[in-house]
DNA sequence: GTCTATAGGCTGATAGAC
DNA sequence: GTCTATCAGCCTATAGAC
């Protein structure tokens, strides 16, 4: 493994330098957005210069287009390509929505730049990383109306019912930070709670509300509930 | 009522400056977040002068106090005062959905102010704004608790269940700008859902989603879905 | 590849005329 | 109460030394 952390010499590692950026605004971006963030700020938390965002991204628009391009092509494998079309929708349904929040869990950052990229142009103008998260969400779509199909569900709207689920769980995660950090300061009375209780209390909501209402046992509540 | 526009004279209405700078400024912040916007930008769309900013709220930062205070005082009395402890917990839940579904539908903006002051310190650093409005969705916990008591919902985790369901509508309204947006320049295949039918589709989902498995017809489904 | 120094532009706030 | 003019400060981006 090669050395992270610069040295008292000069350049040493390219990469070092440009993930040391990436991280850093990620951070900076998911807290304040793009234009809350200085380009000091990023390279004072990278621990370079910020000469070395133009240098590497072409300026700061160009390492938030880095970013949106990192955060696809992370969520890309876990979320787009997981559910397994072979299996029974509800089994799809309750593998999408672990792979998800698995995925925002490890990356905290995530869902808050997918829920700023979805909400106006602060970070994203011209709306381009929205329409990509959209698109990509085609995944559940495809399990909805499976579902559907199959007889599991009732006859919903899919794209309702994927705004349901998405809104539910991006806003968990992205508000996660926020709760986590006033429940310390002793701004709210009761703890914040644990991802995975969450992802367990969705899975167990929305496969209830979407079952299809076909005499007993048409949609059993699987016995890890 | 009084001339609300500027006419060639000088000052006529102060009532009609504050509100225009109000209304401008929600507008953009809710658009582009606090950092985001200008005060020449607010001026301009307010057709003032950016010094009125100060005169009338002290700078950038005391319009955006004043916004928040204004979203709250628009919606305690449609959220924080109207399920009705009488009636029964799935009636309240249903009137709570649709209640905040309308304040948030008539006030597009307000969604979105609500979803970044919980996300970071972009729009709100001290976290007061998150604060108030998670203390404001204390009604919906209470009645989440009681249906638990009555014996109408499962003993689902009413803090877990207030996310999922604050989490649908506020991601639903607070990207319906950005849907709408892109389906009209073509960057979508799918028409955007109208907010009527979303909101009668998660009361469906949450209800049926809570539902105690006590047998037949302990939840029904009211005539109206 | 990384830094320092600097340029040029825009921002938020305010003093003062009306 | 509203405007114009202006200020100091910070921002991003870049040229050039190393």
């Amino acid at each position: 493994m090669r050395v992270t952390k610069n040295r008292n010499s000069n350049h040493r590692d390219p990469e070092a330098t440009r993930n040391a950026l990436l991280t850093a605004g990620l951070e900076c971006f998911a807290e304040r957005g793009f234009a809350g963030c200085t380009t000091q700020e990023i390279a004072r938390i990278a621990g370079v210069n910020k000469a070395l965002i133009s240098y590497h991204f072409g300026g700061k628009q160009g390492l938030l287009d880095a970013l949106h391009n990192q955060v696809f092509e992370r969520l890309g494998p876990g979320i787009t390509g997981l559910p397994d079309p072979r299996g029974d929708a509800v089994t799809n349904l309750k593998d999408y929505i672990g792979a998800f929040a698995r995925l925002a869990d490890l990356n905290t950052d995530y869902p808050v730049m997918l829920l700023r990229g979805l909400m106006a142009g602060d970070t994203d103008p011209e709306g381009g990383f929205a329409n990509r998260l959209l698109e990509s969400n085609r995944v559940l779509t495809a399990i909805l109306v499976k579902g559907i199909e199959e007889g599991r569900f009732r006859p919903v709207d899919p794209l309702l019912t994927q705004a349901s689920i998405l809104g539910s769980l991006l806003f968990f995660f992205a508000t996660a930070a926020t709760r986590r950090r006033m429940a310390s300061s002793g701004k709210i009375d009761s703890p914040p709670p644990h991802a995975l209780h969450f992802v367990e209390h969705l899975k167990e909501l929305v496969i209830r509300g979407l079952a299809a209402e076909s005499g007993p046992g048409a949609a059993p509540p699987d016995p890890e509930g």
